[in-house]
DNA sequence: AGTAGACTTTTTTTT
DNA sequence: AAAGTCTACT
């Protein structure tokens, strides 16, 4: 992914400039990965020790591409904000309050925590959806609310108070941080005690913070307590790539940051290194329908030959049919792994994996059924988990009777401590259960992380449990193969690797010189990648715009998203749409996307264009 | 305690 | 349409 071109003028002040606040506005394609990289070059260069240097991006692709790029042997911290929240709250545990052998709640965990709060509290949790509830703690604890603050203004947040605080008491009580913890708690201590955050002020003297404008409230004040003392900070962003608002980004903390840091130098960057200018021309119009942007024209030197191919067809099949036999075509000139698929919702995957798999095209999925959330392998995680924090109810809820150990439902309550009147054999049970990971335990203070899940799956005899046969117990079973890849690989203690279990998710392991495979990939996923040929798919009003988005008046976003789509294409870019759709097992009919009415049409080739697209609604 | 069949939910995006 | 959850029966 590396552009290799010299400096533009914008990006030598950039990376030039070692001192003092810098805003960099760099729009899609224009170098911003580099203006990092080569400004932490001359940092070093100029003699500063590396670890004074901090270097935090929105994932842990960026982070990995960004260490590369600096040639690894440098000794400084690159990584999420979620890795930074969980250094510093590894420095401080005993300051924090927080055991020793705290667990990372995932999100469905988290979920599961919320929804026995919910139960706990007699109410009902279809009435109280424990994922929207705990949506709405996410975004509360973003903003560093606590429940003793919240003020609730009827019954709904009433309830929501009562569930919030129940779900903080029993993390607490079982050890457990969820991702925001990640945040909230360095941030609390910075607060409350002046010279640990001095402490780290002095540690990290220069600041880089990518993806600026999908950050948080915590997010920012983590930034602004760091950069506070020296001010030597850099960020680097784009408001019409802000996607995250929805999990409590902020864009406006990009508009903000000469208010919050006087006299910072601002730099545009404009030129873009990446699309032609066909495909550039179309986003520029595409993101000129958004109010809430800073004016920008990204331009190129790169001239197009070829427009912007627009294909309709009858339903997602026809569309995935089309979209496949184009990649097989194109692949006589363009090597499949610089191609990708792209869409807004992750369901879109299957109609699309089946004509790649009937054309025989390979293909790799990033994201979607995220590869540490299947059963199988948290499975495999909640022994390990339980093994390492005793305290975890969760986990140890559902390896109890998995695999079948002959401990019921009945059995299981009483065991997890309910219920006083214990039968003679579910005694035995439990005191059998609690051997194991007793055993278990044994077996990963003495053994490296990869043996011992070896063991592990072993003793439960875990293989004959998943593996079954069938293609699906197979798959299974090499899900647990690649969770011991892991495992090796790091070759760490029991603690490193549920961290990396924990803040690495799959799309980590996308790889763009790797296999020869077209990538498939929700738009969000493929923020910060390139691809010579980009189909984006299903561009239809309700489904690109989604449905929620424009209920919810929040179009601009969308458009965001679009835009940032767009940007992924290098020479090829195709917009495909489907007249029909099968959502929820139904028929729907769709119009086109208005973000296809957004480009000019000089700038599209349009292929079995229905006559009026408008009354395109067919009754069946 | 374990399972077959009924019933319900899912699909907005994720560190 | 498919996967997950619940219920009632063995």
């Amino acid at each position: 992914m590396r552009q290799e071109y010299s400096l533009n003028a914008k990006q030598k002040e950039a990376i030039e400039t070692l001192e003092g606040p810098v805003l960099v506005i760099a729009g899609a394609g224009a170098g911003k990965t580099k203006v990092i990289t080569e400004r932490i070059k001359n940092l070093i260069a100029s003699g500063l020790d590396p670890s004074s240097i901090l270097a935090v991006t929105f994932t842990n692709k960026a982070a990995g591409e960004m260490r590369n790029r600096l040639n690894a042997a440098a000794d400084l911290f690159i990584g999420t904000f979620h890795a930074l929240g969980l250094l510093i709250i590894k420095e401080n545990v005993i300051r924090l309050g927080i055991s020793k052998n705290f667990s990372i709640l995932d999100e469905d965990d988290a979920i599961k925590l919320v929804k026995e709060c919910i139960v706990a509290l007699s109410l009902n949790p279809k009435e109280f959806d424990p994922g929207r509830i705990k949506n709405n703690i996410s975004r509360l604890k973003n903003k560093l609310m606590t429940p003793e603050k919240f003020i609730a203004d009827g019954f709904f947040a009433e309830k929501l108070e009562k569930i919030w605080a129940a779900y903080e008491v029993e993390k607490q009580k079982q050890h457990f941080l969820d991702f925001d913890d990640l945040l909230i708690k360095p941030v609390l201590l910075f607060q409350n005690e002046k010279n640990t955050l001095e402490k780290y002020q002095n540690k990290w003297k220069y600041i880089h913070i990518d993806e600026y404008q999908d950050t948080n409230e915590v997010q920012y004040m983590l930034v602004k307590m760091l950069a506070e003392k020296y001010k030597n900070i850099m960020v680097v962003g784009d408001i019409d790539q802000a996607i995250y608002s929805w999990r409590g980004a902020d864009f406006r903390n990009v508009l903000n940051f000469q208010r919050d840091y006087p006299g910072a130098k601002v730099i545009t960057l404009e030129e873009n290194y990446r699309s032609t200018d066909i495909i550039l021309e179309a986003a520029n119009f595409l993101i000129s329908n958004n109010r809430a942007r800073l004016p920008k024209n990204l331009w190129t030197k790169n001239k197009g030959r070829e427009q912007i191919k627009v294909i309709f067809s009858e339903d997602e099949r026809k569309e995935a049919e089309i979209v496949a036999k184009e990649v097989a075509y194109l692949s006589q000139t363009v090597p499949l792994k610089n191609m990708a698929m792209l869409y807004r919702t992750n369901a879109q995957s299957r109609s699309l994996e089946e004509a790649l798999l009937q054309h025989g095209i390979p293909y790799k999925i990033i994201g979607g059924v995220r590869f540490y959330e299947r059963r199988e392998v948290k499975d495999i995680l909640a022994y390990l988990r339980l093994i390492q924090n005793q305290n975890d109810t969760i986990s140890k809820k559902r390896i109890l009777n998995v695999p079948p150990r002959g401990i019921g439902k009945a059995a299981s309550l009483k065991i997890l401590g309910n219920f006083s009147n214990i039968t003679r054999a579910e005694k035995q049970k439990k005191e059998e259960f609690e051997l194991l990971i007793q055993g278990l335990k044994q077996d990963s203070l003495e053994l490296g992380t990869h043996e011992c899940i070896k063991k592990l799956i072993k003793k439960i005899g875990y293989r004959a449990y998943i593996d079954d046969g069938t293609e699906k117990g197979m798959e299974r079973w090499q899900n647990i193969e690649e969770l011991l890849g892991v495992a090796k690989k790091l070759n760490g203690g029991l603690s490193e690797f549920l961290e990396h279990v924990a803040l690495f998710s799959v799309d980590d392991r996308y790889d763009a010189f790797g296999e020869n495979r077209v990538s498939l990939m929700t738009i969000h996923t493929a923020k910060g990648l390139e691809f010579e040929a980009v189909f984006v798919v299903g561009l239809e009003e309700g489904l690109f715009p989604h449905a929620l988005s424009i209920s919810s008046d929040d179009v601009e976003e969308e458009r965001r998203l679009c835009y940032v789509a767009v940007t992924r294409a290098k020479s090829h870019l195709y917009l495909t749409l489907a007249g029909r759709r099968t959502i929820f097992g139904e028929r729907i009919a769709n119009t086109p996307s208005r973000f296809l009415k957004e480009i000019p049409e000089n700038l599209l080739m349009f292929i079995n264009k229905p006559e009026e697209i408008e009354e395109n609604i067919i009754i069946e």
